[in-house]
DNA sequence: ACAAAAGTGTTTCGACTACACCCATGG
DNA sequence: CCATGGGTGTAGTCGAAACACTTTTGT
C-alpha cells in the first residue's frame, strides 16, 4: 500500500475517530504549601472532552475547568499527550493534558485544592518526614533491585544514594520507578489482588497521578529558566516569601542571601518602595514587584555551547 | 450546568469526536548538513492519521514513516499537539507532531531528504550566507515594526542585534515573528493577493514548516543538556566530526579546543582504540564512540538553584 | 536580652573563555 | 614548505557557594 502524505493532510479516511480529552494540573501556592485543584475529593483532576464549540484547545480546558471548579486558569501550557490504553478496543481516547499556574482562590464546592506533598510525600525534601520517607522508599528500591545493577544505578540517580545529589527535577522518574515495583496502588488497581505494604502517598484514579508527576517535573524544571515562579505570587511579595515559594514548589531548602542575590541578579523583580506591615517578628522586608516588562521576553536560556566569539 | 470530573474519564459524551494526525520530523545529518525526511518534493512532513489498529500513538507515527518513506525511526520524543483551525467546523483535526532523530538511510522513491537550510536560510549562522540573510530580515522586521518598542525589542531578542548575543535557539519565535509580519510565504497564502517580498526559504503546505521550526526550537536547546547528538552520529567518530554535527545542528561555528574539553570533561565519550584511515588531510585522529551505558541514564540536568548543603 | 528575620561583605573555588602554541600528515 | 586538522597549556574572568557578620524589629 502506498499512501500519499499530503493526501493525509486534507482527507479524512475512513470513519475511524477517538474521543479527545482535555485534562488539567492547576497548580497554586498558599501557606508555602504547593496544592493541586481536584476533584471528587482529590482524587480526580478536572477534564472534559474537546468539543466543535471549542474555539481551541486551551480553550476548551479553559472552559472546563472554569465549570467544574468555579476557578479561572491564568498561564496555561500543554504538558503532554497520550493514547489511553486502559480502554476497550472500540473507541480510543487521546489525552492532552496541561499545566496551569494561578493563585489560590476559593472554588466550588465540588472542587478542593490539595496539599501536593499528600500525593507524594518522599518529593519534600524539606521536611524531615519527606527525607525519611525517600530514605525508607529508596532502601525498598534497591531491595527490589537485586543484583540488576542498572535498576540499582537507577535507583541511585533517582533518590540521590550513593553519593548523587539529589535532583529535584525527577518527579517522573521517581514515580514510574515506584509503579513499576508496584509500591504505588495505581500500579496493582485492577490485577484482583491487595498490594504488599505500598509507599506513603494519597492515589487517584487512573493514571492522574501520574500527570501530575509530570506536570511537577516540568515545573520544578521550568522555574529554574522562565520566571514562571511569578504566576504563583501575589502582587507585591518580600523576597524571603518568594524564596518560600520557591522552595515549596522545588521542595528543597535554598541558601538565604545567595538566593537573594541571584534574584536580584537576574533584574527580574523591582521595589515597589513600600515594605511589609509591622507586627510580625523580625525586621520589617522591603516588598517587591515582578518586572513585567519581562513577562513577555524570551532572552537568556540555561546552558550554552563553546561558541567562538565573532 | 454541573459537570462530574470522573464521569468525562468514563464516558462518551455525544457522538462528537475528531481526527487524530500523527505527523513526525524526522532529522538526519549527512555531510554535516542537517536534513529533513520530507514527501511531495520536500512540501510536506510524513503523517497520517491515528487508527485503532495502532497500539500507541508512537506506534502508529512509527507505521506510518515507515510505511511513506521506507525508512525505520529510531529516537522518537513528542513535540506539541494542536488543533487544526483553518478547518471546516464539522470535523475538528487534531495533530500530534513529533521529533524524530536518526542516521540517515536511503529513502523510497516518493521520500526525500531536504536541506534543513533551505527552509531557514537565515538560521544557518556559520554561513555568510545565513548571516546576511538573517540581518537583511531584521532590517526588514525592525521596519516593520516601526515606532513599536514592545516589537522592536523582539525583533532585537530574536535576530541579536542591538548588542545583544544570537540565540539559535528562537527558532519557532522568529518564524513566528516573519509569519506576523507577513515575510513567509504561508501567512499570506489563501487571502488572494501576491505577497510583498518575501523571505527566503522554501514554503511548505500547510503549517509544516511551522512544525519544522517547532522542532528546530527543541533540538537546539536539548542538545545542550541531552546527549541526543549521538542519535544522529555513526557507531564511531573523531571529535571533530562531533563538533561538526553540533555546528550543524546549532547553526552556530564552535571554538574548537573548548569543545574538544567540554566532551571529554562529561565522560560522554570513550575512545574505541582506532584511529581514522590516513588518507585524508591532516593528522589522524582518534575514534571515539558514545558511552552507552549513559543512554539510560538522567543524570545531571543544566541549571541549578542556591541549594543549602545538607 | 533574645529570637527571628532582613540584609551585606568577603573569600574561595571551579568553570568557562580566549589565546598561544605544538604535533602529525598529505601535497 | 605550507595547509589542514589534531591536540595541549595556561592566564584571566566571572559567577556560584560557603561563611561570617550587622541591622531591625517584636516579645
Amino acid at each position: 500500500m502506498s499512501y500519499d502524505g499530503a493526501e493525509a493532510m486534507m482527507l479524512s479516511n475512513d470513519g475511524e475517530s477517538v474521543r479527545v480529552e482535555l485534562i488539567a494540573v492547576v497548580i497554586a501556592v498558599s501557606d508555602f504549601i504547593p496544592r493541586v485543584l481536584t476533584l471528587e475529593g482529590g482524587t480526580v483532576l478536572p477534564a472534559g472532552p474537546f468539543e466543535s464549540r471549542h474555539r481551541s484547545l486551551q480553550g476548551g480546558l479553559r472552559i472546563w475547568v472554569e465549570q467544574q471548579t468555579g476557578h479561572p486558569l491564568g498561564y496555561v501550557e500543554q504538558l503532554y499527550t497520550f493514547a489511553d490504553r486502559n480502554r476497550s478496543t472500540a473507541k480510543r481516547t487521546i489525552s492532552i493534558s496541561y499545566l496551569a499556574l494561578t493563585r489560590e482562590s476559593r472554588p466550588l464546592a465540588s472542587a478542593t485544592w490539595q496539599d501536593w506533598y499528600d500525593y507524594f510525600p518522599w518529593e519534600n525534601q524539606c521536611s524531615p518526614a519527606g527525607r525519611a520517607a525517600a530514605a525508607d522508599i529508596a532502601a525498598r528500591l534497591r531491595q527490589w533491585a537485586g543484583d540488576d545493577t542498572a535498576r540499582e544505578a537507577q535507583v541511585s540517580v533517582c533518590f540521590g544514594s550513593s553519593g548523587l545529589p539529589w535532583n529535584e527535577e525527577l518527579v517522573l522518574a521517581r514515580y514510574e520507578l515506584l509503579y513499576e515495583a508496584g509500591l504505588v496502588a495505581e500500579a496493582t488497581r485492577g490485577h484482583g489482588f491487595i498490594p504488599s505494604p505500598v509507599a506513603p502517598g494519597v492515589p487517584m484514579e487512573v493514571d492522574h497521578r501520574r500527570i501530575l508527576a509530570t506536570a511537577a517535573s516540568r515545573l520544578r524544571a521550568k522555574i529554574k529558566y522562565r520566571p514562571v515562579i511569578f504566576e504563583l505570587m501575589p502582587e507585591s511579595f518580600t523576597l524571603f516569601e518568594l524564596q518560600r515559594t520557591v522552595e515549596a514548589i522545588a521542595g528543597q531548602p535554598l541558601h538565604k542571601p545567595n538566593f537573594r542575590r541571584m534574584v536580584e541578579s537576574q533584574n527580574l523583580v523591582e521595589e515597589t518602595g513600600a515594605m511589609v506591615g509591622s507586627g510580625l517578628r523580625g525586621r520589617p522586608a522591603k516588598l517587591y514587584r515582578f518586572r513585567e516588562a519581562l513577562r513577555s521576553e524570551r532572552a537568556s536560556v540555561g546552558t550554552r555551547l563553546p561558541v567562538v566569539r565573532a
